[in-house]
DNA sequence: AGGTTGACCTGGACGC
DNA sequence: TGCGTCCAGGTCAACC
């Protein structure tokens, strides 16, 4: 499941591959993936040159004179980048989007699933699902992190997952962030001091940026991550609660439990977490 | 208005 | 081996 990291490491890939370079044809291939925009403004930019390629909370985006095509990858989308006789390869399976530009190069956006999946086709100017995004976790700020957070009263862990208060953070990375902290995720964030959000702030920088340098996580199971050239995320074996309930807590051996927090499996270390 | 819940979707893991 | 069942979860809409 693509968070900043993985967002952040297919950006990157794209952006180096494709970016500068000037579209020879965009196919569609499957238009209902189409959220913002008709299939001819995509197909409209053919002769377009690709200006960058950048990520926002857990959406890649690639940059036009007057558009930006904004890629959700939901849980299983995935990007491809193909060059040279490469191309000629067939596409890989739930292939959405085909981009190819006149140098040969090509990118494939995948998708198997299609939940909080999509792309939009916006203008210069327009934000689309970018307008509702906080600031990313890996950027913010500490004392705005810790306004934003206080202006809620919910569970920590759902105000991580809040899009709109923090862009990026997902599942994963809340989970083994809450973990480091040592803050259980169930507590209420009027629960939680000002030094321990601050402190917890460190260690979502830290391990955004741990995860960003090892290529991201790649999960076992449903929409298997995997980064535009093929390369599986090196971060997994440092998750330390994400998918672990039942396993022994490795500070300490305390068995690691689940519970549910807004809808979403939540593992913990109840005696390292409090 | 902020908080919470459920729908969406389908591949893969797992059990019999 | 093959079938059935369950689980995963980001985003949005709808409801409280």
């Amino acid at each position: 499941m693509p968070e900043l990291p993985e967002a952040q490491t297919i950006a990157s890939a794209l952006d180096k591959a494709i970016g500068g370079k000037t579209v020879q044809g965009i196919r569609l291939l499957r238009r209902d993936f189409l959220k913002t925009g008709a299939p001819r403004d995509l197909t409209a930019l053919a002769g377009q040159r690709i200006q960058r390629v950048f990520r926002r909370g857990k959406s890649v985006v690639i940059v036009f004179a007057a558009r930006r095509v904004v890629l959700q990858l939901g849980m299983s989308g995935r990007v491809y980048v193909a060059a040279g006789a490469a191309t000629a390869e067939p596409l890989p399976p739930h292939t959405h989007i085909v981009i190819a530009c006149t140098d040969g190069a090509e990118a494939r956006y995948a998708n198997a699933r299609r939940i909080a999946s999509g792309v939009h086709v916006l203008a210069a100017d327009e934000l689309g699902p970018l307008a509702r995004m906080g600031p990313d976790a890996n950027t913010i700020g500490r004392a705005e992190f810790i306004a934003r957070i206080r202006a809620r009263r919910t569970p920590i862990k759902a105000a991580l997952l809040n899009q709109s208060i923090l862009a990026g953070v997902g599942n994963i990375y809340a989970d083994e962030s809450l973990f480091r902290a040592g803050i259980r995720p169930t507590r209420a964030v009027t629960a939680v001091s000002d030094a321990d959000l601050a402190r917890l702030h460190g260690i979502i920088g830290r391990v955004l940026a741990e995860a960003i340098a090892a290529g991201g996580s790649t999960i076992k199971g449903s929409g298997k991550y995997a980064d535009p050239h093929g390369e599986v995320g090196g971060f997994t074996t440092a998750h330390r609660a994400y998918g672990r309930y039942g396993q022994p807590c490795q500070k300490c051996h305390a068995k690691l439990r689940r519970t549910e927090i807004g809808g979403r499996t939540t593992t913990y270390c109840p005696h390292c977490q409090k």
